[in-house]
DNA sequence: ATTTGTCTGTACCGATTGGTACAAACCAGC
DNA sequence: GCTGGTTTGTACCAATCGGTACAGACAAAT
């Protein structure tokens, strides 16, 4: 008795995702996302409820698609220093790549977090926490196989590697010459004991 | 002839301000910032001639009378490594304290970048240099005196120091605990050679 | 072919958006 | 006290905001 929708459900998710992404919660208007994704009103609201559902789903899908399968790639890689080093050269890269400069759409969301509702906030945590644990993991790692030095904690230098990726993420959409944005990444690796890759 | 105005427009800016600084250019609306400076429709037209060049005064005297004053007062301090660990912690502290969590106007402001027009960009660029050559400042007399070790380049630790700031002030907003917000402080004391204040 | 439940498109909603018009209130200078 | 130039308060504006209602289109099940 249903029927199959006309559109797909991911693509459009991905197009309200650009948008948000881009222009944060507040400046993007239904009309922006409506244009976007193609959709009618009734279409929209019909397959994913209103506005404050939709960011969810964008963000979360934002968060699965992107920095979930980043990481799994990263983590599978055999040398850890090398899974950090590619991890912030592709940051530096995209980011300069992108015209929009949109950022990080996790990161950029965490600047907004008094204004979301808790489960958006919650996800934000997440993700940064196992940004975090990646970034902790790798360093036990190469501390394990003699690759970087014992003396940092893995704890202290994951979250000095955070603070960086957040610089370089927010900083990146156009306040600072690109040029600092190699440095911060250069920075990053100096701390673990590596030269940027 | 004239006649001079019945509120304060330093005042009122200053609560202009905090709400700008608070929700964002975008989240903010003239509703909010009539109810916050106290002021009539009439008023704030007629004194600040709209929300864009509202928002372009608020930000210049938060520029003036947050950063510029603080970064004065400290370059003011004999001590260079005092100066920069000082700064640190008054940092991390008004974060904590702030239970609106607004975190820094300017680095907000940033994240905004691609939304706001040339004199907006310009005054945020503008700031996170002055920021950026008040750490390499206070690096170089540090060097200067041995007071820090003289490896250190003073641009890229400048660099550096800009880097945590932003992340303090970005994850601070609520995104990770407390905590974190001190390790990134003992990191960046860590950098120039000194615990933290 | 008819029924059934879903999806699509559009018309419409009240509320709010930033901004303007303008008369009344006001004080300085004459 | 009158005049001139400002400021103040309010009424009003078109445009847009996010959201809803609902009729018609559609495909699966019978």
């Amino acid at each position: 008795m249903p029927w199959e929708k006309s559109f797909d459900e991911n693509q459009a998710l991905d197009a309200a995702m650009q948008v948000f992404w881009h222009k944060g919660y507040e400046a993007a208007s239904m009309a922006d996302l409506l244009a976007a994704t193609g959709l009618t009103r009734g279409s929209l609201y019909n397959a994913f409820g209103g506005k404050p559902a939709l960011f969810e789903r964008a963000l979360l899908r934002y968060d699965q698609d992107y920095r979930s399968r980043l990481i799994a790639q990263l983590e599978a890689l055999d040398d850890p220093l090398e899974a950090i080093s590619t991890f912030f050269t592709l940051v530096v890269d995209e980011t300069r790549d992108d015209p929009q400069r949109k950022g990080c759409f996790l990161i950029n969301t965490a600047l907004d977090c008094g204004h979301h509702n808790a489960k958006v906030n919650q996800l934000v945590t997440q993700a940064l926490t196992q940004l975090q644990a990646f970034f902790k993991g790798r360093i036990e790692v190469a501390q394990a196989r003699g690759l970087s030095a014992a003396t940092l904690s893995p704890e202290t230098g994951a979250t000095a590697l955070l603070a960086l990726l957040t610089s370089i993420r927010v900083l990146g959409r156009g306040a600072v010459p690109d040029q600092t944005l190699l440095t911060i990444r250069d920075q990053a690796m100096a701390l673990i004991g590596q030269r940027a890759a």
